[in-house]
DNA sequence: GGGTTGCTTGCAAATCAATTGCAGTTGGGG
DNA sequence: CCCCAACTGCAATTGATTTGCAAGCAACCC
C-alpha cells in the first residue's frame, strides 16, 4: 500500500470548513492555537483521504513540526471530536477531519491504497437488533471496504500501481 | 480492555474441527507439523474468542513456545487461510480459526473486552452496488461492533468490569 | 532405521508505531 | 506587558512485530 497523497480535488465537505472555524474550537476549550496545530489542521483540510501521522509529518517538511507533537495533537483533536480515526487494518492509525454531518466509511484499494469515501452505512435497524439481541447498549460500528480500484485492474498504464 | 479468556463453552463450530484436519492442511502444503504448531492450533481451537499472539503465548506457558515462533506461525496460517485476523482498533492483532463456512463479525464490550460472535453481515447486494459504483472488483469488508455488555451496564457485581 | 534436506525454532537484536519525561517556549487572558 | 498553564522539541521508553542466524527436527528417500 502506498501512494498516500491524493490531494487532487479537495472534497467540498472539507473546503467549506474554514481553518478559523477549527481553530476557534480549540480556543473555546482553552486549548492554544499554535502554528503547529494550524499547520496540521491545514494539511488535513487539504487532503481528501485519511492521513497517518507520518504522512502529516512528511507534508509538514519545512515547517519542521516534531512527530511527537503530531501524535499529541491528534490525541487532543480526537478527544475534542475535531478529527476521526480510521483503521485500515495495517496497524497504522489514520486521521481525517470530522465534519459534523453524517459519518461515512471508506473503500480502499488493496493495490495502490487509494481511498474513496462511501456514504452507505450498516443498516441502523439491523444494528439495533443486534444490540438488543445481546443486551448491549451504546452500540457503534467500524466498517471499511477493500477491493481493487479501476486503475489497478488493467496492467497497461506504467506509473501507478504497487507491489 | 482485558479479560481476554472466555473459553467457558467451546463453540460448536470449533469443536467440530478436529486437530488432525488442521494439521493435514499444513502437511498438504509441504509445511511441517511441529509440536509448537499443534499446540498453537489447539489453543485456538479451545477458545471461543479471537486471541492475541501474547495471549496464545501465555496459554502455552510450560510448553515453552517462543513468541517469535507464534508470530511466524500465525503469518503462515494466515497465508494458508487457516486463521483469520481481526482488529478491534487497539493496535493488537487477534486471530481465530477460519471455519470454512460463513464469515462472521464481532460485538466487543468496550468495558471488559468480552467478545460475542455476530452472524449478521453487511448486505451483499449493497456491497456489490458500492463496488460497481466505484468500479472496484474483489470487494470485501471489515466490520466490528462495539458497545457495553449487560454485565458492565449495572455497577452492582464486584469482580468484573475494567477501566 | 539412518541419512539428507529444507522448513522450523529459539534467542537476540532490530524495526516501527506510539508514548512519555523533561526542560525550554509561547499563546493569550488579565 | 506579565504570568502561567498549555505547548513543543528532543531523547529515551514502551509494546507489538519482524528478522538474522545457528541449531533442531519433521518428512521423505533408500
Amino acid at each position: 500500500m502506498n501512494q498516500p497523497c491524493h490531494q487532487h480535488a479537495i472534497p467540498r465537505r472539507l473546503v467549506q470548513q474554514p481553518l478559523s472555524e477549527l481553530t476557534d474550537r480549540l480556543r473555546a476549550r482553552s486549548r492554544k492555537v499554535t502554528g503547529q496545530r494550524e499547520a496540521i489542521l491545514d494539511v488535513l483540510r487539504r487532503h481528501a483521504n485519511p492521513l497517518t501521522n507520518r504522512e502529516i509529518h512528511a507534508a509538514l517538511r519545512g515547517s519542521g513540526c516534531d512527530l511527537a507533537t503530531i501524535y499529541r495533537t491528534m490525541h487532543t483533536l480526537l478527544g475534542m471530536g475535531v478529527v476521526r480515526r480510521c483503521d485500515f487494518g495495517d496497524g497504522v492509525a489514520r486521521f481525517e477531519l470530522a465534519t459534523g454531518d453524517a459519518h461515512h466509511h471508506h473503500l480502499v484499494c488493496r493495490a495502490c491504497g487509494m481511498v474513496v469515501e462511501v456514504d452507505d452505512c450498516f443498516p441502523a435497524a439491523l444494528e439495533e437488533a443486534i444490540a438488543r439481541r445481546h443486551g448491549f447498549v451504546g452500540i457503534a460500528h467500524r466498517l471499511e471496504f477493500f477491493g481493487v480500484c479501476p486503475r489497478c485492474q488493467d496492467p497497461e498504464p506504467g506509473p501507478p500501481k504497487a507491489p
